[in-house]
DNA sequence: ACAGAACCGTACCGTACGGTACGATACGAG
DNA sequence: CTCGTATCGTACCGTACGGTACGGTTCTGT
């Protein structure tokens, strides 16, 4: 098991970024080892050389598209309640911008597709080099809270499952699904909005009372 | 040309369920109309007869199994705020299991690969046939509830979604993409449980007298 | 009993894909 | 200039799948 680092020659991105074109343009079906060699004006023997086989491709392009994407973190600044809460809407608002990406979307579905036979792991890897960054961001932002006090909870993976849950709802799956209309992202403000204002309503804390609860 | 009724003859219900347990094991890989006719012991004539070609035999499977998940309707009983917590605490398991069903799973993944290419009807078959019999029970017992006094809300689907979110979270996409360790049916109670809490939260209504109590 | 329909099993066809091999071309090192 | 390396374009191979055709068999209606 080669590791998959991001250690790819600016040739072989560009052959990944075509490879992701294709993917999103066609799905799973238009990603052929012929036609991207075609598309990208390189041969297969490279293609081949280069990632190994057609599994090792896909891999190629879950890390690349990951390392192209990095989360940015936000430097500890003082947190007031409107800063926290701008904060929380700005993560919700890039988290279903990024789930409702062209790039992701193709990719989760080649993933999902993939999930069933036996020795794939690109779901694993899509998790672990996607899903991890924003993971990582909203765990931090959650604990700055409640260290300044401004919301509580018991378990912090619970809290962020729920938050995360308000925010995406099941759009992910039904857009995964390919729904007509339910590609929006002119109303992500709107649902991001009403996912904080809900979250800060479950584990808000009260200016005037003190919650006695969990407080360390 | 069997347009998507649930008119299949006995016979053509053993092949279909033979199609989804291929399917089901081996994904969509696995579901070949030889491996098909083989398995249930048909010619591929018949497939090609019954069902028209490749893609009408997916979208019978999925009638067919949507036919055998009939939604059960709730009777209008005497709804107490007791009753209608078991409800909505009864839906969100039964949604867990149905979404973290083999069946189910194998389906999704299969619509979802699908939803790329330009033709496919699957998706929509999939939502159009398996999620508005559990929306229509949802949103009758949600407006029970309101009428009752027991909740309150301004947009029925905006708080259905809502309920939904809270009920699935991320798991549905994270069964979906085969993570190890996600599907664990032991925790739909407590999860469900959380859920329904979370939902009071949000749209409760305050009870300050408990008038419910007289009636059995 | 008999005809016709439905169905099974198998063989067959065309195509498309993953993967390999090979000659041709460009380019840097000595 | 020459050698070695990396790459390109193309041709090739084996396989597997979707879809069709056909002879033989079972079922059904009269």
């Amino acid at each position: 098991m080669p590791e998959m680092q991001d250690d790819f020659t600016p040739r072989q991105r560009a052959v990944l970024d075509k490879a992701l074109g294709l993917l999103v343009e066609g799905g799973e079906r238009a990603l052929t080892t012929a036609g991207l060699a075609r598309a990208a004006n390189c041969s297969k023997e490279s293609l081949y050389k280069w990632f190994g086989d057609r599994d090792g491709l896909l891999a190629a392009m879950i890390a690349h598209q990951a390392s192209k994407v990095r989360a940015r973190i936000d430097g500890s600044e003082k947190l007031d309640h409107g800063r926290f809460r701008t904060h929380l809407v700005d993560f919700a608002n890039d988290l279903l911008q990024v789930l409702g990406g062209d790039v992701s979307l193709a990719l989760n579905r080649l993933a999902i597709g993939q999930a069933s036979r036996e020795g794939s792991r690109l779901g694993a890897l899509l998790i672990e080099r996607g899903r991890h960054g924003i993971d990582k961001r909203a765990g931090a932002l959650l604990e700055a809270g409640r260290q300044r006090g401004l919301i509580a909870y018991g378990d912090r993976d619970a809290a962020y499952h729920t938050f995360y849950g308000l925010i995406v709802r099941d759009l992910h799956v039904r857009m995964l699904l390919g729904e007509a209309g339910v590609r929006r992202p002119e109303n992500y403000a709107a649902l991001a909005e009403e996912a904080v204002e809900q979250f800060f309503v479950l584990f808000g804390v009260r200016k005037e009372e003190t919650t006695g609860r969990d407080r360390v």
